[in-house]
DNA sequence: TAAACACCCTGAAGTAACTTTAGGGTCAAG
DNA sequence: CTTGACCCTAAAGTTACTTCAGGGTGTTTA
């Protein structure tokens, strides 16, 4: 099959997947007698593991380790778990930082509860004081 | 004052004073004789603006508009909520898909509850199916 | 007086994971 | 024989900085 199709079926798009080869996290195509790149089934296979894995956002450096660890089966696993938990952790930092962005933007958001000019904006008010010592209602 | 003591003030590096000045968020600092930066506290204040913003990720784009706004403060002052209320929503969709991933990933870490090995992890097996239609447990 | 040290300068490259652009070749159908 | 759907490469662009290489300035201290 050709390039095209692999990124089909996995869900991504050509540039992707020449961007994958050339990162060295799919295994380089042959060739056809026209230069086109041709894909059998492992190849497939490659692609949608690490669509699979970006798709829960794990780093390609992660994705790397991952396939590393896959080609020595008889090895124990624990370094999978512990690829996916830190990703776990990751996540629940940022959704802590941004649930905590949101917070503030809440309460920059209501000093402009009426119809005003921007000269009277307590939006911009706001945004001119430091963020430090809770001088300003968002980092207060 | 230097860019050492500006950058200070507002929290953050001269490198990211020097940055800004190229990106024209901040008017071009005066040079003294030495060829060092110059800087006022107008320059600190837009200083300050900026990276008020910042530590609410807004982006630089967003911060030049505003930027612009200032300069009009006659005008009503929809666009600045509209500017506050966009970055709410993205932060609100960025927190809702790292929900959902953080999901996902706790699930996909159950599958592999025990000592064993790579070849046996249900983790690299769930990594290796599809994410559409279901096939895998943490899509499904 | 010279060395050490804390500042400052520029321009370019690096970061993550792609995407976009520019410029071009291949192949089947009409 | 041209149109349209495919494929190719290399380089630059994206975001908001950070890091690096290489070098100047200014004060203090031995």
């Amino acid at each position: 099959m050709q390039i095209g199709q692999v990124a089909k079926l996995a869900g991504c798009t050509v540039e992707t997947v020449r961007y994958y080869e050339k990162e060295g996290l799919i295994l380089k195509a042959e060739r056809q007698a026209n230069g086109y790149r041709h894909y059998n089934e492992s190849h497939l296979a490659q692609l949608v593991f690490v669509r699979h894995c970006r798709s829960l956002d794990l780093p390609l450096g992660d994705i790397q380790t991952m396939q590393r660890l896959k080609s020595i089966p008889e090895q124990q696993c624990h370094e999978i778990s512990e690829l996916v938990d830190g990703q776990i952790n990751r996540i629940e930092q940022q959704i802590q930082s941004l649930q905590q962005l949101k917070k503030q933007l809440r309460t920059l958001s209501k000093t402009c509860n009426a119809d005003h000019t921007i000269g009277d904006c307590g939006i911009m008010r706001s945004l001119e004081l430091p963020t430090q010592n809770g001088q300003c209602p968002c980092h207060g």
